[in-house]
DNA sequence: ATTGACTTATGACACTGTGTCACATTATAA
DNA sequence: TTATAATGTGACACAGTGTCATAAGTCAAT
């Protein structure tokens, strides 16, 4: 998380930093980049890199957790015009998500961050790490899905459900960044695999 | 993959190097070991370690390959001893693969392997890198499936389940190893999502 | 035994990049 | 105006990597 020193910059400064920043996260992944190229770019002095960031990590995530946010937002808009249709909202978002590759502005850094996701990465592209409400918005995203289009008994299945689809989709994202994966090829793997679990991988005896 | 000169080396020396590699792996996340640190306790010069190696990375990954392999071939026992119901024999593996982290001699290093995993390590201990026969292997272990289970029509499909469990597989360990879930709790989680994905999440009409 | 060709061993070194710290500059308020 | 705090700055110490010239070992052919 940036240092109040950093939010209190005048714009352009802030501006001229994060443009290196995506800049160089763009050019190679997190642990390739360099913090002396990023500076150099910024036209700023090493030390008050450090004013502003903890490390190449705190930036990185801040930067990861801003593009994150936008991209939240216009998914729970998706399943609020579904009216709630969690599973039938998949397919659009990951459609959506695949189309972010090709995007100027962030397609390689995102292109780097799939092809070396991890944990940290994954939590903060699902989740909203520096929000401090984080319990609130997850449970308002949470109260917009209908539940009765789901095979659930509580509250507490739907949790698992979103940890199940999260995991289907995150998997199925890096596949298709690390693997150059048309966007055919990847929609057509994705929706088989929602459709199974959407039916249940289990055979009933009496079919 | 270890070049040609570190595999004609004498046994006691390869295992001074495995061992002190097992050392500071277990100490500290791959990102943050060192060579330095390896070779002074191998009794190696630098020189010699890259003889053997290309870099820090490959003697990692020769390292989890190695220990993958052993676990794979217990639950690949496991899917026989079941008669190839793959999906009862999930909780079995989970539960054994958990286990793994009060392991002694590697659980340290899964420990760090797992907080910090990514897409190569979780090829790489999903898959046998190093294996030649890869294809034939996972087809060999595809054949024991009982395919009767399963709410699927074809071959293809096996293909997805098995991508299914295994993504949902992988985030539960490494929720357990992130947040140190007891084995209870961890189960708990596993189960119910296997549960839901065995029943299907979509609610049928006539229900 | 000696030679030559090849393989393996070695550690000093150049290089890259990080985070810090003492000091300089600027802002703020009394 | 002056004291105090906040911010800016870049030289520097440090840690770690990968390479390379040179040394040492192996072994087959003479």
């Amino acid at each position: 998380m940036p240092k109040q020193t950093f939010l209190q910059l005048p714009e352009g400064k802030q501006r001229a930093l994060i443009d290196a920043a995506k800049k160089e996260f763009s050019r190679v992944p997190l642990h390739e980049a360099s913090i002396a190229n990023i500076i150099k770019d910024a036209g700023i002095p090493r030390g008050s890199f450090y004013q502003y960031f903890e490390d190449k990590e705190d930036l990185y995530y801040y930067l990861l957790n801003q593009l994150s946010q936008e991209n939240n937002k216009k998914i729970t808009a998706m399943l609020k015009e579904k009216n709630g249709d969690l599973l039938g909202t998949l397919e659009d978002a990951f459609r959506h998500m695949i189309s972010l590759r090709h995007d100027p502005e962030h397609g390689e850094l995102l292109n780097h961050a799939f092809r070396n996701m991890n944990y940290r990465k994954e939590n903060t592209m699902a989740n909203s790490m520096y929000k401090e409400s984080l319990k609130n918005e997850r449970s308002q995203t949470l109260e917009l899905v209908d539940t009765s289009y789901l095979n659930i008994k509580d509250k507490q299945e739907l949790l698992h459900i979103i940890k199940i689809v999260g995991a289907i989709t995150f998997h199925n994202l890096v596949q298709v960044f690390v693997h150059d994966l048309t966007e055919e090829e990847a929609i057509a793997n994705y929706t088989t695999q929602i459709d199974l679990i959407k039916r249940g991988l289990h055979r009933n005896e009496d079919m």
